[in-house]
DNA sequence: GGACCATGGTTCGTGCACGAACTATAATCC
DNA sequence: GGATTATAGTTCGTGCACGAACCATGGTCC
């Protein structure tokens, strides 16, 4: 990353500081296998009712498929998720939580939720709402 | 990382995207073996007018020794710097960049001013301002 | 001046992320 | 309906980043 004391410098150390909370909360917590990266498949998952093809993770995440094939073997290892074959077509695989998975529900919410708070800090609601707009424009100028 | 939806997601997506800039601006470019990690390394030793040691380059680059031990091995193999030990403690060796090395500077500032041209976008200095102002917060926030 | 601790670097094992190649199954097209 | 092409997943090799262990050498302390 150029632009070292830029913003781009701030974004990328924000993002570490944060994926440092996370393992930290989750450490705290005891639960084991899980890092922050699984963060995006398991939001994903714990919105599902139903399993879902291992195509609709990739979809959802932003990670290459070959990622997710090993972020979902790792959290099937520890016992998190199932997978299972279509009976309809022979190349998709479903996936859905356990019960354990399901039980992560009221941990990630708690620590999405201390993540944003330590993160905003005192910050105000308006300027709060202001900053998630400008990044949102600093998402889509980089992405033209 | 938890918090998908919320700002976290957001700053995280953007690094990404902040990082594939480089990576395309550096491929266009032809510059080889340089990836946007090695920036916050190169951008130390450019400031440097005289060999420094290792020790002084991890301290910069916020990064575990092994990591940027790594990283010199690298940038020494693509010929962008030169490693020699020191002469009065055999511990230390000392690192500067070469001739091809300091070359890469012009390429480094375009580049860094490409990336937050397009970051920011048409977005006003005021707000631009205040965006920095507010990742600073942040940035505090985190590291209480 | 020898035992002990501190410091600077490297090595090694692990995990994430990527892309390219591969496997197997489906869908299409003639 | 057989060849071709598309789709779903996995495997493999590579690079970055980390922490722990390890090697030298240097400093300290008695």
């Amino acid at each position: 990353m150029a632009d070292i004391g830029g913003i781009a410098g701030q974004i990328a150390r924000i993002r570490e500081q944060a994926n440092a909370l996370v393992e930290r909360e989750l450490h705290e917590r005891g639960i084991k296998g899980i890092v922050a990266a699984h963060g995006p498949v398991l939001a994903f998952l714990l919105r599902q009712s139903k399993p879902v093809p291992i195509k609709a993770v990739v979809k959802s995440v932003r990670r290459v498929k070959s990622t997710v094939t090993v972020t979902i073997r790792t959290l099937e290892k520890h016992g998190y998720l199932r997978k299972f074959p279509s009976e309809t077509d022979a190349r998709v695989t479903y996936v859905e939580l356990t019960t354990k998975g399901r039980g992560l529900r009221k941990d990630f919410e708690e620590i999405s939720r201390a993540l944003r708070s330590k993160l905003y800090g005192n910050m105000s609601p308006k300027d709060r709402e202001r900053l998630v707009q400008q990044l949102d424009k600093i998402e889509e100028n980089l992405s033209e």
